[in-house]
RNA sequence: GCCCCCAUCGUCUAGCCAGGUUAGGACAUCGCCCUUUCAAGGCGACGGCAGCGGUUCAAAUCCGCUUGGGGGCGCCA
C-alpha cells in the first residue's frame, strides 16, 4: 500500500519564533519520514508580506536544527521541487490560478473588504449567518472593466460546488462537510498573493506530498482544499490531524503560558534530545510499561500515527523538567559545562576574555556537582550563584536556623583554622579533618557541616559540603568563613 | 450563533477498534527508608473510566443523548 515514497512536510510560517506546538507537528512529520524512509521537506509560507521576517526564518531554522529534526529538502538544502519559500513560488500560484478561471472553478470578486464587512454585519444583525452572497459570480466583461476603472483590485474566489466534502483522517476516520458551510473562499488576494488554502494546495501536489501531517486547527480548511485538489485535477494526499498543545489552563498554548518557543527551552538550558523525547510523547504512547525514555532512534523505530492521541494535550512543565534532569545526568559534563557558559555570558556574569582554561575547568566541576540536583542548566544562576559571586546573600531562614545556632562561631573559627591548615584541599581530606575535629569534641559532624555550608554558600541546601569546599578552593572557601565569621560578629 | 473535532487519576497516557483486567505505567503530591542538607535511588500511599440512557449474561470498551473542553467560521497561516 505504501509502495510509493513517502514525502511529507513541515510548513511554518515565518511570524515568529518556533513554537512547540509546531515543533512537535514538525517532529511527527519528521518521525513519520524517518519511520518510512520517506522525505522530510521544509517549506516557509511567507505570503503573508506583512507579517513575515527573515529573522523569524532565521530563528526557525535554527530551532529545527537544535532540535534535530534536519529536513531532506528546503531551505540552505534545496531539492528538486523548489524553491522552498511560497514567495518565490507565486508564477505558480498564478498560473493554477488561472487555469481554475479557466474552467469556471473559479471567479473574479470585487467587492471591498468595506463592502464585504456591512454585508455581513446586516446578515448577523439578521441572525443569520453569513457566507459570502456571490455577488460577482456573474459579473459581466462590462460591469468587470467598470469596476478596474473606479481603481478597484479584484481578488479570485473559488466556486464552491453544492453537496458535501468528505475526506479520510488518518486518526479520525472520515470526516464530512456540507459544502453549504464553506463559502466561496478568496484564492487570490487583491495583491495577487494567494492565500493559505490555495498556496499549499499547489505546494503540497507539485512537491508531491503523500501525507499531510498537520495541526488538528487544521480540520476546517481541509474540505476546501480536497475541493481545490478536485478542481486542480490533482491526486489528493493523506491527511492526519494530530492534537494541539494547550497550556495548564486548557488554552492554545501562547505567550500567555509562559514562553512557548523553541529557543527560551534551549537558552535555559534544556536539552534537545530531552525535548524531543517530551514532546513525543505528549499525544503519543507506545504501550510500553514504565518506559518514558526513548531515544530518536526509538522514537523512529517505534513511531506509529496509529498511536497518537486525537485529544488536546497540557504542556505539563514538570514532567519536562524531570525528563531533562535525566537526559542531563546522562550528559557529557563538557556539552553541559558549554552551556553553562554560554548562560553566564549571556547573562552578564563573565566576559568573553575572562573564560580562561582555569575558569573552564571550574565550571566542568561545578556543572559535575549542581547536575544531579537541576532541572535544567540556567537553575544554577537561579539556585546557586555562589559559584560565580562573593555577594551572595545569606538565605534569612538559614541565618535563623543555623548560624544563630550556640556556638556557631566557635565552630567556624575552629574550621577556619583547621582548613587554613590543611595541605591538601580534596573532599577526602577535608571530611576526614572535620570529622576527627567533630569527634575530638564530642560533636557530631552536622554541628561543623550545616553551618560551613551557610557560611560559604548562603544557604541551607546544596551539594555535599566536602565536595562543595573542593571546587571552591581554600582560598575562596576561608574568606567566605572569614566574612561570615565578621556577619556574625556584627549582629 | 453556525460547523467540525474530542472526552480514562491534577497532568501525559495504556486498555477501547476484535465487551469479561484488582483499570496498568509515568510526572506531580504525600509518607517511610537511605543520608551532613538538597537531589538521586528504593518502598508505599493518594488519585480516574464526565453524566444519563440503551444493547448485552457482562460495558472504560458498542450505540444514542446531555454536559464539558478544544478548534474553525479573514484579501492570517
Amino acid at each position: 500500500m505504501m509502495s510509493e515514497t513517502v514525502r511529507v512536510r513541515f510548513a511554518p510560517s515565518p511570524t515568529g519564533m518556533l513554537h512547540l506546538g509546531g515543533a512537535r507537528t514538525a517532529l511527527f512529520n519528521w518521525a513519520f519520514a524517518r519511520k518510512h524512509g520517506g522525505v522530510f521537506i521544509l517549506r516557509i509560507e511567507d505570503t503573508d508580506l506583512t507579517r513575515s521576517t527573515e529573522e523569524s526564518v532565521g530563528v526557525i531554522l535554527e530551532s529545527l536544527k537544535w532540535l534535530g529534526l534536519f529536513w531532506d529538502e528546503g531551505p540552505e538544502v534545496g531539492g528538486p521541487y523548489g524553491p522552498y519559500f511560497q514567495s518565490q513560488r507565486l508564477h505558480l500560484y498564478r498560473e493554477y490560478a488561472e487555469k481554475l478561471k479557466s474552467t469556471g472553478f473559479a471567479y473574479e470578486c470585487y467587492c471591498t473588504p468595506e463592502e464585504l464587512k456591512m454585508r455581513k454585519e446586516a446578515t448577523i444583525a439578521q441572525g443569520r449567518s453569513w457566507r459570502y452572497d456571490r455577488k460577482c459570480l456573474h459579473l459581466s466583461e462590462r460591469e468587470r472593466r467598470a469596476f478596474r476603472e473606479e481603481g478597484r483590485k479584484p481578488v479570485l474566489r473559488f466556486r464552491v460546488p453544492e453537496g458535501v466534502t468528505t475526506f479520510v483522517d488518518m486518526l479520525r476516520g472520515e470526516v464530512t462537510f456540507d459544502n453549504e458551510e464553506l463559502d466561496d473562499f478568496v484564492i487570490l488576494k487583491s495583491d495577487g498573493m494567494p492565500t493559505y488554502n490555495f498556496a499549499c494546495v499547489v505546494d503540497d501536489a507539485l512537491m508531491r506530498i503523500t501525507h499531510v501531517i498537520r495541526g488538528d486547527d487544521h480540520i476546517s480548511n481541509t474540505p476546501r482544499q480536497v475541493l481545490l485538489y478536485k478542481a486542480l485535477g490533482f491526486p489528493c494526499p493523506q491527511f492526519a490531524h494530530v492534537p494541539m498543545i494547550l497550556g495548564k489552563d486548557k488554552t492554545r498554548l501562547s505567550k500567555r503560558h509562559g514562553s512557548p518557543s523553541v529557543t527560551y527551552y534551549r537558552d535555559m538550558g534544556y536539552l534537545p534530545e530531552a525535548m524531543v523525547n517530551y514532546l513525543a510523547r505528549l499525544s503519543w504512547a507506545t504501550g510500553e510499561e514504565e518506559k518514558e525514555i526513548f531515544t530518536r532512534e526509538e522514537i523512529i523505530e517505534r513511531f506509529s500515527l496509529e498511536q497518537v492521541t486525537k485529544h488536546a494535550a497540557v504542556f505539563d512543565l514538570d514532567k519536562l523538567n524531570w525528563m531533562n534532569s535525566v537526559y542531563l545526568r546522562a550528559a557529557d559534563p563538557l556539552r553541559l559545562r558549554d552551556i553553562l557558559v554560554d548562560i553566564l555570558k549571556r547573562h552578564g556574569v563573565i566576559r568573553d576574555e575572562e573564560c580562561t582554561a582555569e575558569f573552564l575547568e571550574y565550571c566542568t566541576k561545578v556543572i559535575l556537582l549542581m547536575r544531579e540536583r537541576i532541572r535544567y542548566v540556567a537553575q544554577i544562576l537561579e539556585d546557586a550563584a555562589y559559584f560565580f559571586t562573593e555577594h551572595y546573600e545569606y538565605d534569612p531562614q538559614a541565618v535563623e536556623t543555623v548560624l544563630c545556632e550556640d556556638g556557631v562561631p566557635e565552630v567556624l573559627q575552629v574550621s577556619f583554622e583547621l582548613l587554613r591548615n590543611l595541605e591538601a584541599f580534596d573532599a577526602a581530606t577535608i571530611e576526614m579533618a572535620i570529622r576527627e575535629e567533630a569527634g575530638r569534641r564530642g560533636m557530631k559532624a552536622a554541628r561543623f557541616i550545616h553551618p560551613l555550608r551557610v557560611a560559604v554558600s548562603g544557604k541551607k541546601v546544596g551539594p555535599g559540603l566536602f565536595e562543595l569546599l573542593e571546587v571552591l578552593g581554600k582560598e575562596r572557601v576561608l574568606a567566605r568563613v572569614a566574612r561570615t565569621l565578621e556577619f556574625l560578629k556584627e549582629r
